[in-house]
DNA sequence: GTTCTAGAAC
DNA sequence: GTTCTAGAAC
């Protein structure tokens, strides 16, 4: 049909995880990088057949990892009822990395307690878990947004992802809620306490080291 | 996702 | 005057 010829005029759509196969971003484009990973075995701290588990390049605690399937899944919102052994096979081999990990670095205390978990409006096209320990002490993280994501709701933990998606079989996320979520106080999420910029939040974190 | 930087906040 | 945040990036 003629009436698909694209006009001059249309807006250049920016590649998201939004995009699904057949409407994926350009290759270098950066929401691109975690599919490069993939294939990068000089990124990868484990590797089977049907997961990888890089290096997060933008740690936000000292250790920060994320494990992806192999197999193209864009987000949560592409998994269905088929992907639940996937994502319980995730959050497996994602725990055992970070033991290891934490191991080999004699990390203690919040440096060895882990989360594991997805964003729910992720920036990077391809599934991904996290797996952060909890003491945020990184100079990559820096901004109000850095913090909520991984201290609010907006972070939903892989189990609790496993268990909607057993119960359901599809994967709902409120956008609305979940943007709003990013603009919260900083609260610290040790003790609560709130601070007026990232800051003195960072300063703060320092002290519960213990 | 990050970088850069204008101007808000202090 | 300096620190810090927040939005554009073609």
């Amino acid at each position: 049909m003629a009436s698909s010829l694209s006009s001059t005029s249309e807006k250049r759509k920016t590649p998201s995880s939004d995009n699904v196969n057949g409407n994926q971003p350009k290759k270098n484009h950066w929401s691109a990088a975690l599919s490069a990973a993939i294939d990068d075995e000089s990124v990868q701290v484990y590797k089977d057949d049907l997961c990888t588990v890089i290096n997060d390049k933008f740690p936000k605690a000292c250790i920060h990892l994320l494990v992806m399937p192999n197999e193209n899944i864009a987000n949560l919102k592409s998994v269905n009822n088929t992907h639940v052994s996937l994502l319980k096979h995730m959050l497996k081999v994602g725990k055992e990395t970070a033991e290891k990990v934490a191991a080999k670095a004699n990390a203690r205390g919040s440096f060895a307690h882990f989360r594991y978990g997805y964003h729910a409006i992720p920036s990077m096209a391809l599934l991904h878990m996290h797996v952060i320990s909890q003491d945020f002490i990184s100079d990559s993280l820096k901004t109000k947004k850095h913090w909520n994501s991984f201290t609010s709701d907006y972070f939903l933990d892989a189990s609790q992802v496993i268990d909607d998606l057993q119960a359901n079989g599809f994967i709902r996320v409120d956008t609305v809620r979940m943007r709003k979520l990013l603009d919260n106080e900083l609260t610290c999420h040790r003790c609560s306490n709130n601070f007026t910029t990232m800051p003195k939040l960072k300063q703060h974190l320092l002290m519960h080291i213990s």
